[in-house]
DNA sequence: CGGGGCTAGTTAAGACGCTGTACTAACAAA
DNA sequence: TTTGTTAGTACAGCGTCTTAACTAGCCCCG
């Protein structure tokens, strides 16, 4: 570790303050910080040059000595391209601001595109949003499926035929921008911590065609061992279930999948429907609590469609969840529909970008 | 952050290269930690002074160039004292070396005693395990039953009638040492990861009077939203089972602790015994198999008495957990039992030491 | 209404930590 | 013996933070 680091860890934290706390003074960004105002002033001018922040006049709260003048995060100064490839069907992507907000969004279908020919068609579709970008970009974030790991190389992604695929080196060379991917499940989870407000132990469920998974532990995203975590939606909870796509039977994904509970409910009365969705919401909550025991987690979100999941599903799962683990544990769990809908990936890969480039998340 | 930071930061690699790798010349730690040459002397020479490590003659490879100068940490510098308040009756402590050797073994009958009359019992016990020791003592650890909040405070241990009780602040005064206090099931965790060469994910399951957990994901461990973590031992796992002592039925720990193990095995012929055992193995595999989907775990250990788990119950169990998730997911995964048997508390209990005041983990 | 008190922000000097460069030390190979 | 290579050290310089001392701007009070 070198002075520069600590520098620019200083310089992260000013920019984590102002994100998350809005605009603030010199002198607070001292006490916060616990540095004193000198270096935050230098820091601060050298973020003011950069077009970072700006400064928003004086503090309106009244007191003794000087005014205060507020500086302030610009986060329509630059732009984040976020590229969500969850959909095996269409590519589908935005320019977002750095507070997660969709500017432009484009998408297009893949047409059963594969392999190399994909990453081809990923270049051209993520040069297009850069060029509709209105503001410099810091970089591109991809949300893909499959496994990938820390540098952003793709180990397997078997609907893609991609495997050992070193994507964010590849799209870094060609855009000639910064690039990071992750997994799609993941990127919803950052995308929910950052922009969503979801807690510090948590773990979001992506409901859709499959059923992934992405778990934040005290703050930062689970990679696992071989950089598979999240990998909830084969994991077996129904004995001799459901043949599965992936050749075992009873994974989670045959009870929860989108397809799966559209089938479960179709033709079934309301009251039937309901007691279809709470008995998939009992599998689900037996599921989870043993993980929300192992790592007391605050809260578990469900992103997905909200006419399946948000009803009798959530609040059997929640009962499934508070029977099945200690008192002290459930307590404090919340469950709920993540904030983010759709563009939960897109908000992820977003954040994947702000944190590497600017050290906010 | 400021420069001193990266500074004690750059002493941490140091020292941690030298304890996991052994001894090191001062160009081949400059090459580990991407350091210069003169900034790995200048650490080494402060390093020296302190007596944290000491010169040990010139490396044996035979290559061109001046010989290097091997430098290796002096773990018997330095000693640690370690208590383990896991078993209600006695107080198990011991004075370790730097690598989670005993040195001394103490124990002490608790005679029933709680609430601040332990905490005066656990000063003096303490007290002499300091004095025992034979080197200066570089802080005291202690495993504690009960949920403990990072800064050492019992949050809540109800058999030891503790509440809120800011522990590790009474002891720092008390000892005038740098006193450490964790949960005794994540102290496991931490000294099979840095003692035991644990995987950087993975669960250490304490099986006793009663089951704990500690969890480590990423090489950190696992805290939770209210530092709850790694309550497993009372998560459902048998529907309509057994009371438990929490006044909820069918806990993990009604099937899985000491006793209950012991109970089930009570008089059986040896292949009865494994079928009994087999079957706790396999509840234990499917209450894990969620936990290691979501979190891609590399290692599950056991941690207990062997005669009970280290057989049909484990094979079990790993045979579920295989079942039950991914190939991917199961592929990577081991499930051992833990190599530092009753000491783990005492170890891990030393790690917290370790890491806190020399940053090696 | 003018000075004292307070807070915000800047300037200047100094301490600390790392680097690059250049040096010496100690060996192997030619 | 000379040359080349590697280990370790001395020294100047740069970046980054801090403390101390300053200016700026406001409230309060006599």
């Amino acid at each position: 570790m070198l002075p520069e680091h600590a520098r620019a860890h200083n310089r992260s934290l000013v920019l984590q303050h102002l994100f998350h706390e809005g605009p603030t003074s010199r002198a607070d960004l001292a006490r916060a910080t616990s540095l004193t105002r000198v270096t935050i002033s230098d820091l601060v001018n050298v973020l003011l040059s950069e077009g970072l922040v700006e400064e928003l006049g004086v503090q309106p709260g009244r007191r003794v000595g000087k005014p205060a003048i507020l500086v302030g995060m610009r986060t329509d100064a630059y732009q984040i391209v976020a590229v969500d490839l969850s959909d095996d069907a269409v590519m589908r992507g935005a320019v977002m601001t750095l507070t997660g907000e969709a500017v432009v969004r484009r998408s297009l279908p893949v047409a059963g595109q594969v392999g190399d020919a994909l990453v081809d068609l990923l270049t051209r579709f993520a040069r297009t949003l850069i060029s509709a970008a209105t503001r410099p970009v810091i970089g591109v974030g991809v949300g893909s499926p499959g496994v990938v790991d820390d540098s952003g190389r793709i180990v397997e992604a078997p609907n893609r035929q991609w495997s050992d695929l070193p994507l964010a080196a590849i799209l870094t060379d060609r855009l000639a921008l910064p690039v990071h991917v992750a997994n799609d499940a993941n990127s919803a989870a950052l995308g929910e911590y950052t922009y969503g407000g979801a807690a510090d132990s948590m773990l979001v469920l992506t409901v859709g065609q499959g059923v992934g998974a992405g778990v934040m532990v005290d703050g930062s995203r689970v990679r696992g061992a071989a950089d598979a975590a999240g990998e909830l939606g084969h994991v077996t909870v129904v004995d001799d279930g459901e043949l599965c796509a992936c050749g075992r039977r009873g994974c989670l994904e045959t009870v929860l999948a989108a397809p799966a509970l559209r089938r479960a409910v179709a033709g079934l009365d309301p009251a039937a429907a309901d007691e279809a969705l709470a008995g998939v919401g009992r599998t689900l909550g037996t599921a989870l609590a043993p993980v929300v025991g192992a790592l007391n987690l605050g809260e578990v979100l469900l992103s997905g469609p909200a006419d399946l999941l948000d009803g009798a599903l959530r609040a059997a799962a929640l009962q499934a969840l508070t029977d099945r683990t200690m008192p002290a544990t459930a307590a404090g769990l919340r469950l709920r529909m993540a904030t983010l809908d759709e563009d939960v990936v897109l908000a992820g890969a977003a954040v994947l970008v702000l944190a590497a480039q600017l050290g906010v998340s």
